[in-house]
DNA sequence: TAAGTTTATAGACTGCGGTCTATTATCTGG
DNA sequence: CCAGATAATAGACCGCAGTCTATAAACTTA
């Protein structure tokens, strides 16, 4: 099912997104996003530049999947710990999102961005990056509301999209994004 | 204090300024933000490509100031209206705001695109656009919590955070940025 | 082996934002 | 009127994303 059929042609390099995806992480990482060239990703994974426009169609859709393949477990958080109040698990998770935000150099900047000028992408990246998310912010909110943390007259969907919005607003606004914005973020959600 | 000494030299065009901004404004609605070239801009301008970098940095500069010029009352928000709410007047001025987003064709979106990949312009943006507006919801919050409006528990510039965070959000994303989104945001703000 | 198919590669090409240069035009001060 | 300064213009130039073409390589099926 996951396999193609391939009836006939030249195969495709099998390691050769493996490579790509490494090359455009590390480069990624240690220049940032528009200060690397599909030319010099190519160059360094040794590969031609048409092979990369062979896999993906932006340069936005290669980065994207280089840096959520590798960190890709975008709903492996500490959520739904009983041990913790969901206050504190919404503060564990937002945490656990801006330190992996940081440790990428913050190219999701610059997707986000790239997703302004392409509804494709933008489409993409809703999937991969920001429904998720949503998803899981969530789901913890209607359990505070379950446990009577959380007034059931939230809105828990206008509340998820405060919590991201907040978290988007600084980061494309230079603001630092860490444990403290994480911690405020949560104290004004669960206000009492 | 606003003339230049000019001591020496030809002076600049007079006329040249308005008419490309004006060009820029009305291509920009028409055709969209990257859809305009800066040499069409000039064209129709009808000045030479160059005159337009002698007046602006980057075509994200030009774009800024021809939106926010004809638009520029960025403080003229029905605001401190003793005959509303505070709650009232916070959606009406979400309204006002939104409205002239999408007059603008939303360039907006491209502008904030343009400020992840440039700090300088990221701080003009900040300045033209995001710190006014902050100012405004910042003070009106503050009134409401002097009229016991609003619980003075609550940290009124992290609210602010909220309420500009879950437009950008939506803006972003690409979803609706209208008087529904206003009034929800207003709701869950001034939630009893 | 031969035909057909798909990939990989090198390289040309387009369009864009932005820079740079040389030339010409228009101002001020002496 | 002349020298100096600044602006406007046309056009070359660079780097980059993305497209396209021609050719060589690697596979499948007959």
């Amino acid at each position: 099912m996951s396999e193609e059929k391939h009836s006939g042609g030249r195969p495709r390099d099998a390691d050769a997104a493996a490579s790509i995806k490494a090359a455009t992480l590390k480069l990624v990482r240690e220049r940032g996003y528009n200060k690397v060239s599909i030319a010099a990703i190519a160059s360094a994974a040794g590969v031609a530049r048409q092979t990369l426009y062979n896999r993906w169609n932006t340069k936005a859709d290669l980065v994207l999947e280089a840096v959520f393949e590798e960190t890709g477990h975008y709903a492996d958080a500490p959520l739904h710990n009983p041990n913790k109040s969901c206050k504190l698990q919404l503060e564990a998770f937002l945490i656990q999102v801006f330190t992996h935000l940081d440790e990428s150099g913050s190219p999701i900047r610059s997707l986000i961005a790239a997703a302004q000028e392409d509804p494709a992408f933008r489409e993409a990246l809703r999937e991969r990056f920001v429904k998720p998310r949503e998803v899981l912010v969530i789901d913890l909110l209607q359990r505070a509301q379950d446990q009577g943390e959380l007034s059931r007259t939230r809105d828990v969907k206008m509340l998820s999209n405060f919590i991201h919005g907040a978290f988007w607003y600084a980061l494309l606004n230079g603001e630092p994004v860490d444990a403290r914005l994480a911690r405020a973020i949560a104290n004004e959600i669960f206000v009492a």
